[in-house]
DNA sequence: AGGGCTATGTATAATGA
DNA sequence: TTCATTATACATAGCCC
């Protein structure tokens, strides 16, 4: 486009390639825009040339992260690294065994008991009339201590 | 471009928002595969509208992992790593809430008393107490059921 | 490096099949 | 609906500052 026509190749002239690229970067970036605001689209573009210098335009609805948590998750392509894999898989171990405490914490409170059996509620019974000796032992001995 | 002039706002027909749609990200696709031709152009895009199907177009000599690195490395913004502190956040989250729990459980049990003063066991021996005669009035409850 | 200027090539909105 | 077609609007290569 303009005064003639070129092949799509390599500019080899340091400087029209350097123009070319701050024009064509421009046109790129209003184009993202455009069709960001006319059909709804999200867009993540990173963009950069032989400078080094690094322009990014990310729709507004959105940001880079969520485009790419997205795009992960459609492509099953993986961006994130194992780090971020153990991380996760920490988190669910953890989760699940903060759950079965909260459970065992019920249960000891006498809550959420309807589904246990007899074997069940005999060992809470035990571990409750445990743990009550061995604080009223700990309350009774504050009085010799003292 | 084209018939008429438009507005660069949303296009309200759903059919030609999705025809324009279509047309104008080959555009941009196309555009962003010139660009890296011809400036030695490092270019990174994800693109996807309503349809919820995404296109990805990233230069040959990069790839969208090092694309990002470099994003991060060159503006500062913290793309993975702001991610990645959102997980470790989590993590110290939940293993605060864990460590507490298991406290409170190993109180229950009478273990790691020693610390507690009298009103704390005075609660606990509450705790227990109401605990075990949830659980005997379950167990009891057991027998006339059956 | 930018910024402005055309002439010209492209992209595309509207239309029709 | 999805394709061709085509008239227009837009982007931009080559210039000059």
């Amino acid at each position: 486009m303009g005064r003639g026509k070129i092949e799509i190749k390599r500019i080899e002239n340091t400087s029209n390639r350097q123009v070319t690229y701050s024009k064509r970067k421009n046109g790129i970036i209003k184009k993202a825009k455009e069709i960001t605001v006319l059909c709804d689209a999200n867009v993540s573009l990173v963009i950069y040339g032989s400078s080094g210098k690094m322009y990014e335009y990310c729709s507004p609805k959105t940001n880079l992260i969520d485009m790419l948590d997205r795009y992960q998750r459609l492509s099953g392509n993986k961006l994130w690294d194992a780090k971020h894999e153990n991380l996760q898989n920490e988190i669910d171990r953890i989760k699940k065994e903060n759950e079965s405490m909260q459970i065992e914490l019920r249960h000891l409170k006498g809550e959420d008991i309807t589904s246990l059996n007899y074997e069940e509620l005999i060992a809470y019974e035990d571990a409750l009339e445990n743990g009550l000796t061995n604080i009223r032992e700990k309350k009774a001995s504050l009085f010799f201590i003292n």
